[in-house]
DNA sequence: CTGAAAGCGCTTACAG
DNA sequence: CTGAAAGCGCTTACAG
C-alpha cells in the first residue's frame, strides 16, 4: 500500500504527530526535528491520504463551481478565474454544469457530493428570488454568484449590473447617439441580469432627456450567439431605425454585429456597438467590440475569500454580506469615435 | 453533528452494514428491509459522508482533469465534453490548469491533491515524447489525452492530426485552389499537433503533385488568437501569394481572418480558410468557418471510459491502449464553392 | 516542544 | 439475507 504518517515517523524516529504537526506546519517544532521530518517525507515519497484528514477534520480542501455551462465563454473566463483564486488558497474546485435547470441545481446544491466539498460557489440561474428560502436549509457555506438572488441567506458577490449598463448608454448618447438599442431584455424580469440592465438604460435615457421607445427594445431569448443573431434578425424586418446598440451580453452582441454586417450596415459608422462582459474574443473580432469590463476577476478573488471566511467560522456564523465589484467601460473599435 | 449511518441505522431498526448494502445497491435484500431502510434516509435527510468512504475503500469518485487553460475555447469545449461523460457515471470531476507548463504538469501528477482522485485524464503539453518515461512512475491510473506523447505507459486517447488535416488539405486542392498555406507550423516539431498537422498537409500535397513551397509555411507562436493575428500579418507583409489556408486551429484561423480582412482579403472569394477543432463560435462568425470536428465528444467520452476501466482493474493491469476518434470536414462560409 | 489514545464514518471481510 | 468487529489514515484533544 502507499507510505502512511506512520512510515514516516518511523523513519524518523518520532510520532505520527510530530509527522502531523510539521505537515500542517505547527509552529513550535524544534528545526531539527523538522528537518528530521522532512527528509523522511521526501525520501518515502509521502504524500498524505486527503479522504482521511477529510474524514477526520470535517474539511476536504474542496469547494465547487455550480455554473450554466462552460462553454458559455463568460463562465469558462469566471471558472477561470475562480480557480487560480482557489489555486492561490490551496483549495480545489469541482466544477459542476447545471444547464441553469431549476432542479438541477438544486440536486447539485443538496446531493451527496456536498459532503466532498467545504463550500460551494453558486452561479445561480434557474433559482429565483422567490426561492430564496429553500437556500435556507442548506448547511454547506455557500456565496452567491449572479444576479437572480439578492438578500439571500448567504453571501452575495456580484456586479454593477444597472451602473455599469446606464454608462454605457451614457456613453453613446453623448458620442450623439439618439436612437439606442436595449439588444437583450426579457420580457417582465425586473431582477435578473437583463432585467437590471435594462433598467441602467432607462436610467440614461431618463437623463438624457431621451425618449423612452418600446421599439428600441430587443428581447433576446437566451445568452447564445444565435439567439443574439436572430433577434437582431427580427430588429432589422421590424423597419425600426436606430444608430446604437447596447448589448447586454457580449456573445449576443457578437451575434447581433454578425447579422449587421452581412445587411451592410457599417459598424461604428452606421451603428455603434457595445457589449457586456469583456470577454477575450471582443479583443479579437472585427470590428473589435467595446464593452463593460464588469470585474469579473475581482468577483472570483472576493467569492473566495467569503467563502473561505465562512468555510473557517461556520456557514451561519458570518451575517449575509453583499458586494458589488467595481466594473469599467472599455472602448474599441465598434464604438470608436467618428472622425 | 450530520446524520450517519448509525442514525439511519437506528430509525429503520437494522444494522448499519444493512444501511450500507442499501446505499451501495447490494442485490441480496428483502425489499421490505430496503424500503424501510430508504424511507429513514429520506426522513433523516441522510447524505454518506465521501470522504469516510475515501478512506475505507480507496475510491473518492473523483477524477481530475488536467488542461493548460479553461480560456482557450478548445479546453473549455472539451472540459464540458468530460464533465458529462463523467457525470453519467456518477463521477465528479477537479480540473488543473498547467498553463501548458513542464513543471506545473509534473507537481499535479504527482502533488497531493492525488491522493483525493481515483483517475487523472492529463492533456499533455508542457511534457514530450522524450519524457514518458516520467509517467512510469506514476501510480494514479491515468489516460493520456492530445499529441505530445504516443506510446507512453498507459492509454492514449486521441485524434487523427495528420489524417485529417491532408483531409482538409485536399479538399481545398479540390476546389481548384493551388497556392494553400500552412498555417500554425511549429519549426522543427515532428510529434506534436502541429507537426502531425503539418506532415497530412504535406502528404495532400504530394498525391495531388502540388510542390511544396517553403514559403507557404506559416509559423504560428502558441495557439491563441493574438498569436494567429500577428502570423498573419507578417505572411501579408512577406508578400508571398496564396489562395487557401489550411489553419491548424480554429482560434488562430479566426485572429488571421480578421486581419485578412482587414487588408481587403474577401473569403473565401479571394482566399478560401478551413480550420481545425471545430468551436461552437465557428458557426457564428463572418464568414462562419469551414472546420475540422476531430472527434472531441468521442474523444472525452471514450477516454472517461478508459480510465474507469483503469481504475476498476489497477492502474497496469491493462496494456496500453491508444485510440483515435473519427474526424470530419465540416463545410461552412470560409470554403464555400464560388458559383 | 512531543507523545499516546481516541475516533471521524464508512466498507471490508467474515460469520451465521 | 443480515450482523458484529475491525480498521482505512489522519487530526483532535489532552497530557506531560
Amino acid at each position: 500500500m502507499a507510505v502512511t504518517m506512520h512510515d514516516v515517523a518511523n523513519l524518523a524516529g518520532v510520532s505520527i504527530k510530530t509527522v502531523s504537526n510539521v505537515i500542517n506546519n505547527y509552529q513550535y517544532l524544534k528545526p531539527e526535528t523538522k528537518r528530521r521530518v522532512q527528509d523522511a517525507i521526501d525520501a518515502l515519497g509521502y504524500r498524505p491520504n486527503l479522504s482521511a484528514r477529510g474524514l477526520r477534520s470535517g474539511r476536504t480542501g474542496v469547494i465547487s463551481l455550480i455554473i450554466p455551462d462552460l462553454r458559455n465563454a463568460y463562465f469558462a473566463e469566471l471558472a477561470d478565474e475562480v480557480m487560480r483564486a482557489a489555486d492561490a488558497k490551496g483549495l480545489s474546485v469541482i466544477i459542476e454544469q447545471s444547464s441553469g435547470d431549476r432542479e438541477r441545481e438544486l440536486n447539485l446544491l443538496t446531493g451527496p457530493r456536498t459532503s466532498m466539498v467545504d463550500g460551494i460557489l453558486y452561479s445561480v440561474l434557474g433559482l429565483e428570488e422567490d426561492d430564496a428560502h429553500l437556500l435556507d436549509r442548506i448547511e454547506t457555506p455557500m456565496v452567491l454568484l449572479g444576479e437572480r438572488i439578492f438578500h439571500g441567506p448567504t453571501d452575495h458577490v456580484t456586479m454593477r449590473n444597472s451602473e455599469s449598463t446606464k454608462a454605457a448608454t451614457s456613453y453613446l448618447l453623448g458620442q450623439g447617439r439618439t436612437r439606442v438599442v436595449a439588444f437583450g431584455a426579457h420580457r417582465g424580469e425586473v431582477i435578473g441580469s437583463a432585467g437590471l440592465r435594462l433598467a441602467g438604460y432607462r436610467e440614461a435615457l431618463a437623463e438624457a432627456g431621451v425618449p423612452y421607445d418600446e421599439a428600441l427594445i430587443s428581447e433576446v431569448g437566451g445568452w447564445y450567439r444565435l439567439e443574439g443573431a436572430q433577434a437582431m434578425q427580427k430588429l432589422l424586418a421590424s423597419g425600426v431605425t436606430f444608430d446604437g446598440v447596447v448589448a447586454f451580453s457580449d456573445v449576443i452582441a457578437l451575434g447581433a454585429m454578425r447579422v449587421m454586417q452581412e445587411a451592410g450596415i457599417r459598424i461604428p459608422e452606421d451603428v455603434a456597438v457595445i457589449g457586456f462582459d469583456d470577454i477575450d474574443e471582443t479583443r479579437y473580432t472585427l470590428p473589435t467590440l467595446s464593452t463593460i469590463d464588469p470585474g469579473r476577476a475581482e468577483i472570483a478573488r472576493v467569492a473566495v475569500d467569503y467563502l473561505q471566511e465562512r468555510i473557517a467560522q461556520g456557514a451561519r456564523a458570518i451575517p449575509p454580506r453583499e458586494y458589488f465589484a467595481d466594473f469599467h467601460i472599455v472602448e474599441r473599435e465598434s464604438s470608436a469615435v467618428l472622425a
